[in-house]
RNA sequence: GGCCUCAUGGUCAAGAGGUUAAGACGUUGCCCUCUCAAGGCAAAAUCAGGGGUUCAAUUCCCCUUGGGGCUACCA
């Protein structure tokens, strides 16, 4: 059997698209899931598109995705050069010989005549002008210097159908398609041509894209036939939107890779996420390691339709990894995000990240859950008051002062100890020890919600601060 | 407009003629609890509409409606 290789073929746009993750991802997947060989190729035909910097993102974005490349442009391959730029002779050499076989013909046509062939609808088709020219007559005209592109020729009738993994019996008809150019007039290809020769050079058994290729694909057959050559495998795959009406777009940053690292998502889970839209395994398995995925990945649980992507699963999925971390590394995760607070300056955060792991759910949560750290704090006494707790600023007056030579004599400020010290003095003051607890906890941040107890806050404040923070609630009464 | 394509809860989705129509996120409630999370338990919520085919359609076919894509010297 044939080795199956895939490919991800982006542009540098200086972006990696979520949408495009998915499928590099599915690529990946699919080659590695039937031991074959996932390559990265560069399509960057589109000079006035170059984005500096840009090759970069992708190398970078695809490793730490965990997306190896057996082959690409900064890794090397027996079926180099992985940059399309780098390719200019070898598809212009393809492009002749296209004509040759009558699959393709010089154009001369001047951008004005073009658009006298718009129709009423602002559709345009090319309208074969320049096919009934001689061959002589076009040497001659090259020959002069005149600029031209080469067209594909498509047959005026006919049906064409394919077989796609995905959607099934595609067929479109010819008076359909263009006779689009495969040759810009700088000597380019377009992605028309390029991504055919470049598929049957690399020896790509499957191409897996999305599905804004579904309607297009039969151009490409044309050529595959036209060479002789054997068509690969195709696998279109449904869209990612944003709403039920947009797509993702890199514009507003929903798509953008990059962006939700630097909010605090992790890689791990995004691809994880990612991998969910538009696929379900066998086994209905949600949270998956990429090695996981491997073995599960097949064509059979990939959707047709379009998929919306909801953050709020994706953040539930990335609290899900957060709170599977051990405890250093999601200390080693989470310190430059404890590193835009000032609390990394005051406290030990290794102590912080075991109670706040829990409770966020991206790492960006981070400064503002702990900002109550950092600033002693300024509060009404009514928040002293809570029902349930049977607390109010009475109970406070009465068990804080309590509390404060308590803990003033206390020398392990651990939360054990703590914890146990202060409950039996709440038995020896006849109250329930979450009263105690309440107030205190309270008093000590002034807040209604905290990550934590008061105890394990104590503990994090330690005695000097703690007995501060108690001190100055106390005037506030 | 033309062509291609899609359609199960709010979202991701399983199910492929006969099911009490899975599961997850979210929502709501309860339990646990030094607040909140986490964890546990439970509940509400779906087959777009209309025709066929069939003893039987969410499942097959057709139409309608709605969504997406293509229709570039962009990919």
């Amino acid at each position: 059997m044939k080795k199956v290789r895939t490919r991800f073929a982006p542009s540098p746009t200086g972006f990696m698209h979520l949408g495009g993750l998915r499928t590099a991802l599915y690529a990946y997947l699919y080659a590695k899931h039937h031991d074959g060989d996932f390559i990265l190729r560069i399509e960057d035909t589109d000079r006035e598109r170059f984005v500096e910097g840009a090759l970069e993102v992708i190398y970078s974005s695809l490793l730490s995705s965990g997306l190896r490349y057996d082959e690409g442009p900064d890794v090397g391959g027996n079926y180099g050069p992985y940059t399309q730029s780098e390719r200019k002779e070898i598809y212009m050499e393809y492009a002749k010989k296209l004509v040759e076989l009558g699959g393709a013909y010089y154009c001369f046509c001047s951008k004005e005549r073009l658009e006298t062939l718009t129709d009423e609808n602002g559709n345009r088709k090319y309208d074969k002008h320049c096919l009934k020219l001689s061959k002589e007559e076009v040497e001659k005209r090259i020959a002069s210097g005149e600029s031209f592109v080469i067209r594909q020729n498509i047959p005026l009738e006919g049906t064409s159908s394919y077989e796609d993994l995905i959607y099934g019996t595609i067929e479109v008809d010819y008076a359909e398609l263009e006779d689009n150019i495969l040759i810009k007039s700088d000597g380019m290809p377009t992605y028309n041509f390029a991504n055919v020769i470049d598929d049957h050079l690399m020896e790509i058994s499957h191409v897996i894209r999305g599905t804004e290729y579904l309607s297009s694909t039969p151009k490409y057959n044309l050529m595959y036939d036209a060479f002789g050559w054997e068509r690969p495998v195709y696998i279109h795959l449904p869209t990612i939107m944003k709403d039920a009406t947009r797509k993702l777009s890199k514009r507003y940053g929903d798509a953008n890779f990059d962006d939700f690292i630097n909010k605090g998502y992790i890689e791990e889970a995004i691809i994880n996420y990612v991998a969910l839209l538009g696929w379900c395994p066998k086994n209905n398995a949600e949270k998956m390691t990429i090695p996981e995925m491997i073995e599960l990945f097949d064509l059979s649980g990939i959707s047709k339709s379009p998929s919306i992507f909801d953050d709020v699963k994706l953040r539930w999925l990335n609290g899900e990894y957060l709170k599977a971390m051990s405890d250093d590394e999601f200390l080693t995760r989470a310190k430059p995000f404890f590193e835009k607070s000032e609390v990394s300056k005051l406290y030990d955060i290794s102590k912080i990240a075991k109670i706040i792991k829990s409770r966020i759910e991206i790492l960006s949560d981070i400064p503002e859950k702990v900002s109550f750290l950092v600033e002693r704090p300024s509060f009404d006494s009514v928040l002293y008051e809570n029902k349930k707790q049977k607390t109010d600023a009475t109970v406070a007056k009465q068990v804080l002062p309590l509390v404060l030579t308590a803990l003033s004599e206390i020398e392990d400020f651990s939360n054990d100890n703590l914890f146990k010290t202060l409950s039996s003095l709440s038995e020896t003051l006849s109250i329930k020890s979450r009263q105690l607890f309440y107030v205190l906890r309270i008093a000590l941040t002034g807040l209604e919600v905290t990550p934590g107890g008061a105890t394990e806050i104590l503990e994090i404040l330690g005695k000097e601060e703690s007995i501060k923070r108690v001190k100055s609630a106390l005037e506030l009464l």
